[in-house]
DNA sequence: GCACTCTCGACCTAAGAAGTCGAGAAAGTC
DNA sequence: GACTTTCTCGACTTCTTAGGTCGAGAGTGC
């Protein structure tokens, strides 16, 4: 039930990219020293973007990283997935793919409902949204409560 | 974004525990074998609940573990928390510690927001309604929706 | 040709996940 | 008091992931 590292660098480099739009391409450097990530570690990321097509890259002078999409058109799930793999699997498992015995049945629907909850936020937030500081209703309604900020 | 075999072992062994009820303890051998489950690996888990203050344990002949607190005053937020920490941190630090630079900064509530979004569910819901396969009515408005369940 | 920048495999260390082992301490039974 | 049962708990193992570094190479623009 954590973001990792790697997660975290991705949607960050990819809301920078967003941030550049369409001109020219951005180099690895300028994302690593923006965004404060150690660059090999952000080029391995990126060239995993890359290879999931959300991100594309020339090399050479002149060279560097842009989206492959346009901005709104990518959510912070797709970054998210393409460097961790399916969200809020139980034990590397798809939740809906397990049977619990006896009395914990139910709890399969629990972790689809959290699924399903953290899907509804990271589906509907797209890099476009994170670079105008403008997230959908329903997620700054979540924000908007005092008690979503209290560490627990 | 994943759930550990912790969480749900000891999530699952709490339903046990919740599902036997008042009467005897319960022994580990037998948490185990019904909700299938290494016994030692088990016994660590059942360890730190106990520390965690959430179950009690007697050794000996008749002896066991069972619940703390009733049932009904349990939730699988405090049973994930018990085994793993903090929901939902950031690089190990809570959300809303967390500064981002420039373009990034709405990154935060978008972290903060699936932090409350996860908590809704898991503090809602209790291990008697686990048992009674009852979920709330917000968590059941979440499994019943078709698109919960589509892998992704 | 040359400088620049991505590409990508190899490697590394530390930590965590998942689990096993075995000695010991408390509790009940006879 | 001896014995059995069952929890307690530290030590240890194995495997994977997290997080990151290094260096050679390949494509690009000038």
């Amino acid at each position: 039930m954590r973001v990792s590292a790697k997660a975290d660098y991705a949607v960050r480099a990819a809301v920078e990219l967003a941030a550049a739009g369409e001109g020219e391409p951005v180099k690895g450097e300028r994302l690593a020293t923006s965004q404060d990530i150690p660059l090999q570690f952000l080029e391995h990321i990126l060239l995993e973007l890359k290879h999931q097509g959300l991100v594309r890259a020339r090399r050479g002078a002149k060279g560097g990283y842009w989206l492959a999409r346009p901005a709104d058109e990518v959510t912070v799930a797709d970054v998210v997935r393409a460097v961790e793999g399916p969200i809020a699997n139980v034990q590397s498992m798809p939740p809906e793919t397990i049977e619990y015995a006896g009395n914990a049945e139910a709890l399969r629907d629990v972790w689809i409902a959290v699924r399903a909850n953290i899907r509804s936020v990271l589906e509907n937030v797209t890099l476009a949204d994170l670079v105008a500081s403008e997230l959908p209703a329903s997620v700054e309604a979540l924000t908007a409560e005092p008690d979503s900020w209290a560490a627990r």
